[in-house]
DNA sequence: GGCGTTCTGTTACACGCTGTTACCTAGGCC
DNA sequence: GGCCTAGGTAACAGCGTGTAACAGAACGCC
C-alpha cells in the first residue's frame, strides 16, 4: 500500500502545524487545510485517505462540514475536538464520523485511531455490511451472539460471565480499534445496569476485567494474541472479525 | 434480515443522542428525530422498523402522537417515559403501543424490550393474531388453556399448581420480553385477589416460585432454556411461543 | 372441629460474579 | 543501574441469584 495521505483540517495555524508534523514524523503524507474550500481544492486534486477535522472551525461546525463531506465523498473522517462532552461526541457520529477524539489528545492514540481508522477503510470496500448479527468468527473462536454461547478452535464451550460477554462484544465491535478504558467503560456502562454511585469508576475493574476474558480466550493468557494492551493508551483487539448474518 | 431501522424521538438533545448511540453500538441503525414532523420525514424517506417515542414531547403528549401513528401506520411504537405512574403506562398501552419503558431505565432492559417488540412484529405479520386463546405451545412443550393442563415434550402430563400455571401464563404471554420481578409480581396480583397487607412483597417469592416452575418445566433446571435469568433485570422466557386458537 | 395434604412466602445459606485493593512485574526514561 | 509509572493479578468483599428448609395458610376430608 501506498503511503496514506490525510487532511489536518484546523484554523488554528499552531495546531494544524503541530498535528502535520506530528503525523509526517510517523510516515505519513499529512495536507494541511483551513476551511472547507481548502479540504476541496485537496479532494480534488488527489486521493484523500483519512480527514482529520477540527469540530470549531471558525465560525463553522466541522460537524456541518463533515456532514456535508459525507454526502458527497466517501472519505473516513476523525473529528478532533475540544469539547469532550459526551452528546458532542453523539453529534460527531450522528453525522458519520468515522471516529472523533477529544483534545487535548495523547499522540499515541491520535495515532492507533488514524491507523485503525485506516485499516477499517480498508476493508469495508470488500466486506459486505453486518446485517443480522449472529456469528463472530476470529482467531479460530467462535461467539454465537443468539445463543451467546463462545466456541474454541478446539470446538470445546467456554462460558463466559455477564460483564465477560459484554467486553466481548465491545472488542468483536471494535476490531483494530484501540479502545481507552474510559471508553471500553462507558461501553458497558450501556451495557450494565445504568445504575450507580459513583458515576466514574475510580478502580481498575477493566483491567481485571480484561484479565479474566484473557484467561478464557487466549491460547496464553500471558502473551495475548487477541486482547493485546496498549500501553499509555488501553487494549486493541488485534484480530480480524468476520460476521455472520443468520440468513 | 437487514439491520432494523428505529426512529429515536425525544426532544432532550442529550437523550436522544445517548439513545441513538446506544442502538448504533448494538447493531441497530438509529434515527434521530425532535418532533412529529420529522418523524413523518422519515417515515416517508424510508423502512422504518420500529419508533422509540418520548411520551413528552415538548408541549405534546406523545401520547397522541402514537394515537395519530397507529392510525395511519403500522410501526410499532415503545413509549419512553419519565412518568413511571401505572395509569400512564395503561393510557400507552390503550393507544397501541407495543411496550412502555419508565426513565431512568435500564439500557438492558430497553435493548431487550427493542429486540422483543421487533421480534414480535416479525412474527405476526405471517402469524394470526390469536383469538380465543386455547393452546400454547411452546419448546415442545404444550399448555392447554381450557384444562389447565401441561404437556411434556414426552407425552407425560404435569401437573402445575395455581400460582405456578399463572406464572406460566404471565410468561406465555410475554414471550422475549425481559419481566422485572415487579412486573411480574403485579401481573400475579392482577390474577389473584389484588389485595394486599403490604403492596409490594418484600421476600424473594417470585425468585423461589420461578425455581419451582423451572423445577416442572426445564428439561434440566439447572441450565434454563425456557425461563432464563437477566441478572439485574429479571426472568425472560425465551423461546417462542405458538398459539392456537379453539378453531 | 380435627387432621392431613398441598401450596406458598420467608429465611438462611451457598455460590458465582464483579469491583477494589494491594502487591508485584515490566517498560521507559534519566 | 535507579527510578517512576503502567499494567497483571491474587485476594477479598459485596451483591444478586438459586435453593433447601421451614412455617403458616388454604383446602379437602372425616
Amino acid at each position: 500500500m501506498t503511503i496514506p495521505r490525510l487532511l489536518v483540517v484546523d484554523d488554528d495555524a499552531e495546531t494544524r502545524g503541530m498535528l502535520t508534523q506530528f503525523l509526517r514524523q510517523n510516515g505519513f503524507i499529512a495536507l494541511p487545510c483551513d476551511s472547507e474550500s481548502t479540504i476541496r481544492d485537496q479532494l480534488g486534486s488527489g486521493r484523500v485517505d483519512l480527514i482529520l477535522l477540527d469540530v470549531m472551525l471558525g465560525d463553522e461546525y466541522g460537524v456541518d462540514i463533515c456532514k456535508r463531506l459525507r454526502h458527497e465523498q466517501d472519505v473516513p473522517v476523525i473529528l478532533v475536538s475540544a469539547l469532550s462532552a459526551d452528546h458532542h461526541r453523539m453529534a460527531g457520529y450522528e453525522v458519520g464520523a468515522d471516529d472523533y477524539i477529544a483534545k487535548p489528545f495523547n499522540p499515541n492514540l491520535l495515532l492507533a485511531r488514524v491507523k485503525a481508522v485506516l485499516h477499517r477503510a480498508k476493508r469495508s470496500s470488500s466486506l459486505t455490511y453486518r446485517r443480522s448479527i449472529s456469528t463472530f468468527r476470529f482467531g479460530g473462536w467462535c461467539y454465537d451472539a443468539k445463543r451467546d454461547e463462545v466456541t474454541s478452535p478446539q470446538g470445546y464451550q467456554v462460558s463466559l460471565s455477564r460483564k465477560e460477554t459484554a467486553l466481548l462484544k465491545v472488542f468483536l465491535g471494535n476490531p483494530h480499534i484501540p479502545l481507552t478504558r474510559e471508553e471500553i467503560n462507558t461501553a458497558l456502562d450501556v451495557t450494565g445496569d445504568g445504575q450507580d454511585v459513583g458515576s466514574g469508576n475510580p478502580g481498575r475493574a477493566i483491567d481485571v476485567l480484561v484479565g479474566r476474558l484473557r484467561g478464557k480466550i487466549e491460547a496464553d493468557p500471558k502473551i495475548p494474541e487477541l486482547l493485546r494492551t496498549q500501553r499509555g493508551v488501553g487494549y486493541v483487539f488485534a484480530v480480524d472479525v468476520a460476521v455472520e448474518d443468520d440468513q
